[in-house]
DNA sequence: GTTCTTGCAAAATATTTGCAAGACG
DNA sequence: CGTCTTGCAAATATTTTGCAAGAAC
């Protein structure tokens, strides 16, 4: 496919083959700014089918262009690496913060996740949700 | 009833009607040191039923006898809170330790959760999961 | 006897896979 | 043509609920 902008640069860049539905998940990704779901993308778009929208998350976060989140809810989100994050070293370098009003998740990129050394264990990557009210959701009430 | 130890001290003390299930899952769950999963205590008690032991969870969990843990495996885990923690307010303030390799999932009591304050954001809580490979399975390898 | 708890069945939700058809290089 | 991707269907896993019977107070 010969479709050049910036979407299929971070596809290319990522060595993730181009194709129609990778194309517009990663644009939706892109303009979404939050965390997505399998079923907030089931619901964008309707006419594709459940199953390749799930395979299109499981492929990008094996690329390492997005990264698993579990932010308490029920269902698995996903959200885009930083720029800084490569599928060699591919850990979420920042906690997510989770708004238990409206009920999504953003990256707090500019705070990083403290390193915390445990003596009895072999730490390999570390994980912080954080909980509350997102400014928007503050503002109505 | 009257059966008098630990176990149902620790239920009355948390306001908890005592029935048997309740006090053996209690006893499982104190004798078993890491979290527990409902499909765990299915195992367990293969003569319940799984909507028993489930809302058993639910009840332990709204009394504050235990909280709930997102390890980012595909099941809810529980564990014991530490006796300071009141209903009140019901908050892990500790961190969890998830081993990749025998997937269980621990509380690590020693350590703190360190207090992030975002501008943008109210705080209500912070979670963290440590992922790495625990003492026995470091051993093992 | 009223309230709370349990067991059984089943629903609801979320995740995952097999397979054949289609698209891409 | 061979490989990768998609759509459809269905399986699996997990969580949750309705309801009636039973236990506790």
């Amino acid at each position: 496919m010969n479709y050049n902008n910036e979407i299929t640069s971070l596809l290319i860049a990522k060595n993730i083959q181009i194709t129609a539905i990778r194309i517009l998940v990663l644009q939706f990704l892109v303009s979404y700014k939050k965390a997505i779901s399998l079923s907030i993308l089931e619901n964008e778009f309707e006419f594709s089918d459940r199953s390749s929208l799930y395979r299109t998350l499981i492929t990008f976060n094996e690329k390492g262009l997005i990264h698993k989140i579990n932010d308490g809810s029920s269902s698995t989100k996903y959200a885009l690496c930083d720029t800084s994050c490569e599928i060699e070293n591919h850990l979420d370098l920042h906690p997510h913060f989770y708004c238990e009003k409206c009920k999504t998740t953003v990256c707090v990129n500019h705070v990083s996740i403290p390193k915390i050394q445990l003596e009895e264990f072999t730490v390999n990557s570390t994980d912080i949700i954080i909980r509350g009210i997102c400014k928007d959701c503050n503002k109505v009430a």
